[in-house]
DNA sequence: GAGTTTGAAACT
DNA sequence: CAGTTTCAAACTC
């Protein structure tokens, strides 16, 4: 069962968490590394290179998807379930430690913050644990504290953070802590032990052994399963069942408001899986009745269904949309099943595991590219994490604003909440619509529903003709979902029985631009009272990544992706006679022109003026996302341990506009230095296309790439495997780290080998996250680590995964980005504090 | 609901 | 890579 690639059998650990691997790699975590891949740019195969979260394995074909959840669900779930069905509460049959595994997996990213705060101590009866009890209940109340974390645990409320870093910092033990009781308990349980924790020995539980032994679960687990798909496993797990498991692993005797027998459920749900194995056509009436039950369900008991599970509801049917998450192995009857139970039970009960799911899904922070979002009620206000505020359409606040608020605590909502908004349903994830109410509607209403804002499950779909839904102009296709009924296209080749086109397709469009199926726009935080923006305008973090190009909507219209997106214009957009409401682009033009003078002048990264500093900041907060360009490679477990080099950046280079061809070149490093140089705004906005360069100018630390003037309208793919931080803010040196394999985490020593930079203070071995799961417990440590760092955002593109962190100065947010191709994750810095 | 406008995406 | 065409959403009537 071991896999032989992970050192499952890791030494145990040290006493105490911080001693952790995890925690020793965090602690040394610079900001960033990029990690050379093998990738080669110019061809696709370079994906097909992966490793476990190879392409190939993420984008199986319906029936092989059918067939993983069919078995993942037979074997851990499934196995579950009948554990807790035929013991009422007893788990003792509780099979195997796959199912351990899995929940293990569930809980690792699972964890919520301060709602839970049971103690491990009670565990001692896994069966009854009153951990994991406690936890969905206490979901589901949604209590005020609710603040739920995705199932990553991905982050945290930043206002939080940002008012008070200490805090947060407490929150974040709080998480921490919490995960390792349920990683504890759940470890106990696999081996069958008596629960040992308490909530003192809680603290005192190892990370490493948390981890390992969750990762030898974990692998144990995957062991029955093709290597070849483990990965993809691991993330459906994670992100599918985590909610589910738990739940399950709750166990129905656990709580009592369950009048909904889990066992019911899971009937239930195996019937979902039968269904779909035998259809497995997500878009098959089964889907849909199954789907349109639900919503039914919650719109019925609406009264009684806590704010959370619509939530949750919403995000589940977002997710079910997702062909990521299809691809990734969610499958549909995954999704669903779990939909389902979630929903019965929720209908039934407000409280419930339910919300457990939906957290671990909102970790797990499948970005769509939502396109939906409207500006009603200024999206701006939309973004949960920057401003807090909430949508002002009527509709969206019963159910968005809930949701948002809810949101705000979420730590990862980065992710989700901030995409969501954007997507009235397909991205954003009022899901249901998508099969269902959307069916007897046309497009155009549907699509006028949304704009009024008087349905915000409204589902918008596409309405394509000519392009065959296999082109960004589908909206859907763009959003990676596929077209469902309520679409109008014709010829549509965008459904599961073409899967393989469209992801071939995708696979085209995102090498030809790799943030083609990115987030449009990312709404970070706000950074307004530090950047001094106008608090009513979009926080300057929160930017559409690549600019519009408006000129005669005067970005006042939809037809601005900035605007649709709820975000100003900034320095990269390129319109004309700009009024967007929320923010303007024009503002930004004086200070862009300057700063791009000055990067253009400077040469010498490291000495920087405060001023450079602070329009750097401004611009960097400007354009997040236009940092995150998908760098790392694919890499293989095996070859995951790079050894990475010193990076010093002596000089940043600047970025220039990338032209992808030389970016190989750096592949065969396996690390890469970045430097910042000041960048202009364009440098900024062009950072898509210079990438490219960057990475090339990655081989060479010492090269400051110099920006040039920013088009802006392709972004050409990454062809390195490096990842490039662009600097943003003078004078500091942007250095890359490759995050080390995770068998640092197992025990080997963390020195690094990599960083040996003179420059950096980091020297963290690299750390491989296998799955988004394990991000959890990076995330969680972060922040204790670093209190000033905040993971925001972690979401998935076709290829990789990929987290955002905010990192808090005194002068404003910077902001990082850790991207993650399977096995390999990449720090960036895209932002610099003061 | 049909027709127009718009700007991103795609193409050359 | 700049310019043009295509496309579908957004918008108007």
């Amino acid at each position: 069962m071991d896999t032989p690639d992970r050192a499952a059998a890791q030494p145990p650990p040290a006493s105490r968490a911080e001693d952790s691997p995890v925690f020793s790699f965090i602690n040394n975590l610079s900001p960033i590394e990029p990690l050379k891949s093998a990738y080669n740019a110019n061809s696709l195969q370079g994906y097909q290179s992966i490793n476990i979260t190879s392409i190939s394995s993420i984008f199986t074909s319906p029936h092989d998807n059918v067939h993983k959840e069919t078995r993942l669900a037979k074997s851990s779930l499934g196995g579950i379930s009948e554990g807790e069905v035929s013991a009422d509460g007893s788990k003792t049959n509780k099979p195997a430690k796959s199912s351990n595994a899995v929940r293990l997996f569930a809980c690792t990213s699972t964890v919520t913050q301060e709602t839970r705060t049971v103690t491990c101590s009670d565990v001692a009866d896994p069966p009854t644990g009153p951990c994991d009890l406690a936890q969905p209940a206490q979901f589901d109340n949604g209590s005020p504290d609710h603040n739920t974390t995705p199932c990553h645990g991905v982050r945290s409320d930043l206002k939080q953070y940002k008012c008070r870093k200490l805090d947060v910092v407490q929150t974040v033990k709080n998480t921490v802590e919490k995960r390792k009781c349920l990683f504890s308990t759940e470890i106990q349980l696999l081996d069958g032990g008596q629960p040992v924790n308490d909530s003192d020995d809680v603290l005192g539980c190892e990370w490493s052994d948390l981890i390992s032994t969750t990762s030898g679960e974990l692998l144990a687990f995957e062991s029955t399963m093709d290597d070849h798909h483990r990965g993809m496993h691991l993330a459906a797990k994670n992100a599918e069942s985590c909610g589910y498991l738990l739940s399950k692993l709750t166990g129905d005797g656990e709580i009592p408001d369950r009048a909904h027998p889990s066992a019911s459920g899971q009937v239930f749900y195996q019937e979902l899986v039968m269904g779909e194995d035998q259809t497995e056509n997500p878009q098959d009436g089964q889907e849909t009745i199954s789907t349109e039950e639900i919503q039914d369900n919650i719109y019925e008991a609406n009264g009684c269904i806590p704010l959370d599970c619509k939530v949750e509801s919403q995000q589940r049917g977002i997710r079910r949309r997702c062909l990521v998450f299809e691809a990734a192995g969610f499958s549909n009857t995954v999704v669903q099943k779990e939909t389902v139970e979630s929903l019965s039970v929720s209908t039934c009960k407000g409280k419930s595991h339910v919300q457990t799911q939906p957290r671990g899904l909102r970790g797990i922070g499948l970005h769509l590219n939502a396109l939906a979002l409207t500006p009603k009620g200024k999206m701006a206000s939309q973004d949960p994490m920057a401003s807090g505020l909430r949508p002002s359409s009527a509709s969206e606040n019963d159910v968005r604003g809930k949701f948002l608020s809810a949101g705000e605590n979420f730590p990862n909502s980065g992710g989700e909440l901030l995409e969501f908004p954007r997507d009235d349903c397909s991205a954003g994830g009022f899901p249901v619509n998508d099969h269902v109410s959307s069916q007897s509607v046309s497009p155009q209403k549907k699509r006028r529903k949304t704009d009024n804002g008087d349905d915000g499950e409204a589902c918008k779909r596409c309405s394509c003709k000519k392009s065959k839904c296999l082109k960004l102009y589908c909206e859907c296709f763009a959003a990676g979902v596929y077209c469902s009924e309520p679409c109008s296209c014709q010829g549509c080749l965008n459904k599961p029985i073409h899967e393989e086109i469209v992801l071939s397709t995708r696979k085209q469009i995102e090498f030809r631009n790799p943030l083609a199926f990115a987030p449009k726009v990312i709404r970070m935080s706000d950074a307004g009272p530090e950047t001094g923006e106008d608090p009513n305008s979009t926080p300057a973090s929160a930017r559409h990544k690549r600019g519009c190009n408006c000129k005669k909507s005067s970005c006042l219209k939809k037809y601005c992706e900035c605007y649709q997106g709820g975000v100003g214009c900034s320095s990269n957009c390129r319109c004309e006679s700009c009024k967007n409401t929320f923010g303007r682009r024009d503002a930004d033009t004086e200070l862009t022109e300057e700063i791009k003078q000055e990067g253009e002048q400077t040469e010498n990264c490291g000495k920087e003026k405060e001023n450079d500093q602070q329009k750097a900041n401004v611009q960097n907060e400007d354009h997040p996302l236009l940092d995150l360009v998908p760098i790392t490679p694919p890499f293989d477990l095996s070859s995951s341990l790079l050894k990475l080099p010193n990076f010093s950046s002596a000089k940043p280079p600047r970025p220039s506009k990338a032209r992808s061809g030389n970016s190989r070149s750096s592949a065969s490093k396996a690390t890469a230095t970045l430097q910042s140089c000041k960048s202009s705004k364009v440098a900024g906005s062009a950072i898509d296309e210079e990438m490219p360069d960057i990475l090339k100018e990655a081989d060479s630390p010492n090269n400051c790439v110099k920006t040039t003037s920013p088009n802006g309208k392709r972004v050409s793919p990454p062809h390195n495997a490096l990842s490039i931080s662009p600097n943003r803010k003078g004078g500091r040196k942007l250095i890359l780290k490759s995050i080390p394999s995770f068998p640092s985490l197992m025990g080997e020593s963390n020195s690094g080998s990599a960083m040996n930079d003179t420059d950096n203070t980091f020297s963290a071995s690299p750390l491989v996250l296998e799955h988004p799961a394990e991000w959890g417990l990076l995330e969680a440590c972060l922040p204790i680590m670093h209190p000033q760092w905040n993971a925001t955002n972690i979401y998935r593109t076709v290829t990789k995964w990929q987290m955002i962190v905010e990192e808090r100065t005194c002068k404003g947010t910077n902001h990082q980005y850790m991207s993650a191709e399977g096995l390999q994750c990449v720090w960036r810095v895209v932002g610099w504090g003061c």
